[in-house]
This record gives structure tokens, C-alpha cells and sequence, in this order.
DNA sequence: TATTGTTATACTCTATAACTATA
DNA sequence: TATAGTTATAGAGTATAACAATA
């Protein structure tokens, strides 16, 4: 029975989390930036500033693909290129205050919607979910 | 208190979501079908035989890209183009044996991944995703 | 004349291959 | 000679514009 249950509730949660990112994903700002330029800009943002060639293999691109993708983003004053200390051949890519600005201002449109929604639930709701998201922050720590 | 709770809930729930729906997009056999391809079957097969116009809307693409989207499932068998009864223009797209076999093997193995990582959870742990589920698919209902 | 779908063509994004410079 | 990044070129995927067939 515990096993039947379990695959139950891994289709219906799967389905659930599916659906909800997808919402996430839509209630997001025009930036007009394209999406792999997004992903690496908060990927800069988060790991501190990395080389260029360690975003590529990151962010699951080719160097000559990340040479444009940040290029992209230097246009628009969102990272900067700094040259290595030691290495003349490497070049660190940072996010500028700029860069930063950009990913706030995109985090808390997403999250506008979600608390929205939130606040439409019960507290009796509001509770389970309070229970819930660390559990699943543990189902992708594996 | 409950308004600045509310703002951290939807915060971490964000961040919970979309990183468990990102791994669960990984975890996904190499169908090698391109995901707008996927994209299409799978909507045909949740929405039955849809006419080539009103599957490119609602797959948000232009009915030339769908055209061809639809010749490539169709090329592999997944689909198939019938013609409408009363309206010579039309044609209508379904999905073959074949297409649906395919994308129940496709959920098969994504839901094998989150069942394996469910089974590590206490019971406790357990109960509370259950309570949630129901909720968070609640939450894209509106 | 309006609508459905297709064909022609162009643009964007990414990849591989060849090249430049630094180690 | 090996490595980091760039430039050159080609291949998917999608879009707009023009077209053919049917209502």
C-alpha cells in the first residue's frame, strides 16, 4: 500500500510542481532578454565571477556560444569582463550593479504573483505549505 | 507578521518549485524529439484531434513553424493528419499508437526519478506532500 | 472576399572547426 | 605544446511574407 501511495503522489506532485513552474516561468517581465542570457546572468550573480570558460561548461553551452551570450550582456552593462590576475588568458566575467538590478527586479515580479495566490489560501493551507517547501527544497539536494 | 511571512513562503516555495521542475525536466529519456516537438504530441494527446491552426495557437508558434512541427511527428509516426469532414481546408492532427506509447514511456521515467527520492522521506514527510499536493495544484487553478 | 494551411525566404541561436594569444 | 578565448562558417528552429485551395 505505502508503495502504491508513493507512486500516486509522484505522478500528482509532479504534475503539480510541473504546472506551477510553468506559471512561474510565464509571470516573468519582458526584459527582453533571451532566456539563455537570463540563465547566465544569475548564474554570474550567484556564483561570484567566474571565467568564462567555466560559465560555458556551467551553463551546458560551448565556449564560442558563452563568447556571444556575454557579449550580449557587456552591451547592455549587464556583467563586466575583467582580465585575470595571473593568467593573461582568462577573463573573469562579473555582474555590474546594472546586472544586479535586473535580476531583483525579475525575482520579485515572479514572486509578486506566487504571494498573490498565497494569500488567497486558508491558514490552515498557508500551514501545510510552511511544512512543505523545505521538503521539497530536499528532494533536489540528492 | 503574516503579509512579511507570506513574501518568505513565496520566496522559498519559488525557488523550492522551480529547481524540483528543473531536475524533473532533466531526468528526461533522450526521445530525441525536440522539446517543441514533444510539446505538440503532447498537447494533441491531452486535447484530442486538433485542427493545425488551433494547435499552433495554443502553442503559442505561428502555423508555419507548426506545419513543419507537425510534419516531423508525423514523419516518425507519432501523428497523423486527417482531414476534416465538412471543411476541405482544415486538417486535423492525432496522435498514433505510437505517439502515445511514446509519451507514456516519457512520464513513465520522469516519475521513476521523484518516486525514488519520495521513497527516502520519512512518513511524516510523506503525509505533509500529501496535504500539499492538492494545494499547489490549487494554486495554478486560477 | 475571408480563412486554412503551405512554400519561400530571412533571422536568431547554437555548434564545430580554425585561428590568435598566452602559459 | 597545451590552454583560453575569439572568429568563421554551418545547421537547427522559428518568424514574416507570399501563395494555393477551399468556404
Amino acid at each position: 500500500m505505502p508503495t502504491s501511495t508513493d507512486t500516486h503522489l509522484a505522478a500528482t506532485l509532479r504534475i503539480a510542481v510541473m504546472r506551477l513552474a510553468r506559471r512561474l516561468r510565464t509571470e516573468r517581465p519582458d526584459t527582453d532578454l533571451t532566456l539563455s542570457q537570463l540563465s547566465a546572468l544569475a548564474s554570474v550573480d550567484r556564483h561570484g565571477p567566474m571565467a568564462l570558460g567555466a560559465l560555458a561548461s556551467h551553463e551546458r553551452v560551448q565556449p564560442p556560444s558563452m563568447t556571444r551570450i556575454v557579449g550580449a550582456l557587456a552591451d547592455r552593462g549587464l556583467v563586466s569582463r575583467v582580465p585575470h590576475e595571473t593568467d593573461g588568458r582568462q577573463i573573469l566575467i562579473a555582474t555590474t550593479e546594472a546586472g544586479r538590478d535586473l535580476l531583483k527586479e525579475d525575482r520579485r515580479r515572479r514572486e509578486a504573483w506566487l504571494a498573490q495566490r498565497l494569500r488567497e489560501l486558508s491558514p490552515a493551507e498557508l500551514a501545510v505549505l510552511h511544512e512543505a517547501a523545505p521538503i521539497l527544497e530536499k528532494l533536489t539536494s540528492v
